[in-house]
DNA sequence: CTGTTAGCGCATTCAT
DNA sequence: ATGAATGCGCTAACAG
């Protein structure tokens, strides 16, 4: 049926005996047509396989229905989950994904992927490229005079933008909190690198917990790990080394948590009885580790989703300063209790 | 300096005392314009921050320079370097991506989205969805008639559209041999679900080498998991208890292979001595399980890329009877030796 | 080397 | 309820 060359709103005007204008009506469900005259259309428009071109819709109407999506390192779990929540709410609310993936931070390439967004004709943007600390006031600076909105994930907060974020420090403070509930008195820490955001908040949550229960001078608890299992294994050396009545850690996150599990196996110390252990993410996996991990659990899906609808508010309004870049865009993470932590 | 209100191509061209035309030229880096103009035009975009308008210059000049990249099941490890191995590639040859993510095989949903992205004047698509066996004619039909050209990955073959895989058969083949040279005499099988093309695969490539070696009369050797980790516990415990001197299995996957390992501590069975153990994907983890896993690594980063090559080619040339499906679209995977299959 | 004319496919005024 | 004219921003084909 589908005819291979591309068949116009005017061939089906043309079959069907009426203006262009009045198929342009039926294909966008407008009113001011007969039921008669529409169905009529709406029977060549599926005869000649009719599909109206995009394209043309966005040039005449001024509007896209695209967003563009900025997207980091999806062989990390989390974004990987964040990616979908955005596809699948961006879907439902009629939006088309222009996705880019970037690797590092690399300034000029930011500003590329921008300007290539904005000449597509983007309606907004989100960005959840890497949270590098030091780099947010460069992207906010780029960011200033956007002509669409863009939703930054994954960092503290901005003067220029809406920010959506997991509650990365809300996180480290559960997954503490727990470990001192659970009797533990020495607990150290394992981060990701300092430079993210998302471990610089899992490690203040952490300090909090700990000068909440009276401890100072901790610095010689902090591992600083890369997020990788390599790193939570010497980071679990290292502390052991440091601090020789170490009895938990809160490790950033559960591959670096394998590390530190399989380790501490090898040197045959018992988690949890002899070491406590929780993590941060809830990777499927993590309650097959031996011991299973205790995590914190992100929900990144609904993060992606949060975006998305935020993004939409802002595509709706005027966006002169109509922003109100109000502190309800934090996502809580949740403990997620296993065998790691809890001692029999 | 970047005004709010979009600039076109005629501010542009009064500001610089040129046509349109010329300016065109200028951004389009087309000859036939003096140095000098050329300087000049370059200014005045830069002075305004100009930059044209893709969707106009799509509809004007016929190319849309976008693909459309249906994905799936971006939790998977796989799936996402898949993803990334498309983006990089896609937008080093100028392309922009269309992403749509899908959940499960929905015939109609499938329709809708070959539709949209069509309606989009992509140049060409990418299906990584879901490869269900008994779903794959099913899109063949679908994608029959379509006025672009369509990339099928993770499938055996198609005889209308190109397919690019990896090679999961020789996969299968890589980890039995190995069992056997290592020494092992009975070796059982944790399959993903039986619908998809993958674990058929690697269980086709898994029976071919036991039948070289002798084995027939196998069934009962093979356990169909669910890819979860979880799934390899219960195999495990299915295998052993129906073959009682069963002494390796091929997992098809390294998630699997943490539920087996998972439960061969729990009961005091030694990896590799008592049982050995290969997976599948080679997962950054699976050198951090205890003990470290053997397993077939899959360059997904490099099938992605290999996907976005062809159509790349497809795309160039008139698509009338002129593609060759030549089988040089496998990408062999790679056996990556570890401690969980090697007798001390 | 440069400008003019036309039109991509559609939606948005206005008419009627 | 329907149609005619106009233009979105840009490029193609020609002219000079």
């Amino acid at each position: 049926m589908t005819n291979k060359s591309k068949v116009t709103i005017r061939d089906v005007a043309k079959a069907a005996g009426v203006s262009t204008q009045t198929v342009s009506r039926v294909i966008n469900n407008r009113p001011d047509v007969s039921p008669a005259t529409r169905e009529h259309v709406k029977k060549i428009v599926g005869d000649l396989g009719y599909a109206p071109n995009t394209i043309a819709q966005s040039l005449s109407s001024g509007r896209s229905n695209t967003i563009g999506v900025v997207g980091f390192g999806l062989e990390y779990f989390g974004s990987a989950r964040v990616l979908t929540g955005i596809e699948r709410k961006a879907n439902e609310l009629g939006f088309s994904i222009l996705l880019t993936l970037l690797d590092q931070f690399d300034r000029q390439k930011n500003e590329r992927v921008l300007t290539h967004l904005i000449a597509h004709q983007v309606e907004g943007i989100i960005w959840a490229g890497p949270a590098f600390t030091d780099t947010m006031d460069v992207i906010d600076k780029m960011t200033k005079n956007l002509t669409v909105p863009i939703v930054l994930l994954n960092r503290n907060s901005s003067n220029t933008n809406i920010v959506v974020a997991m509650d990365n420090r809300t996180g480290g403070r559960l997954a503490t909190e727990h470990l001192f509930e659970q009797g533990y008195q020495k607990i150290g820490i394992i981060t990701g690198p300092a430079s993210w955001w998302e471990a610089k908040e899992r490690l203040a949550g952490w300090r909090e917990v700990m000068t909440e229960n009276g401890y100072s001078d901790i610095d010689n608890l902090v591992f600083e790990g890369n997020w990788e299992a390599e790193s939570g294994d010497r980071g679990f050396k290292a502390l052991n080394a440091a601090v020789p009545d170490l009895d938990a850690i809160f490790v950033c996150n559960d591959q670096m948590s394998l590390g530190v599990l399989q380790t501490a196996n090898r040197i045959d110390l018992t988690v949890p009885d002899d070491l406590g252990i929780v993590g941060f993410d809830d990777i499927p996996e993590s309650s097959y580790f031996s011991p299973p991990l205790t995590t914190v659990r992100q929900e990144a899906r609904k993060l992606g989703a949060l975006a998305v609808t935020q993004l939409n508010e802002c595509i709706g309004t005027e966006l002169d300063e109509e922003r109100d870049k109000s502190g309800e865009n934090l996502v809580t993470p949740k403990l997620i209790i296993r065998k790691s932590s809890v001692r029999n």
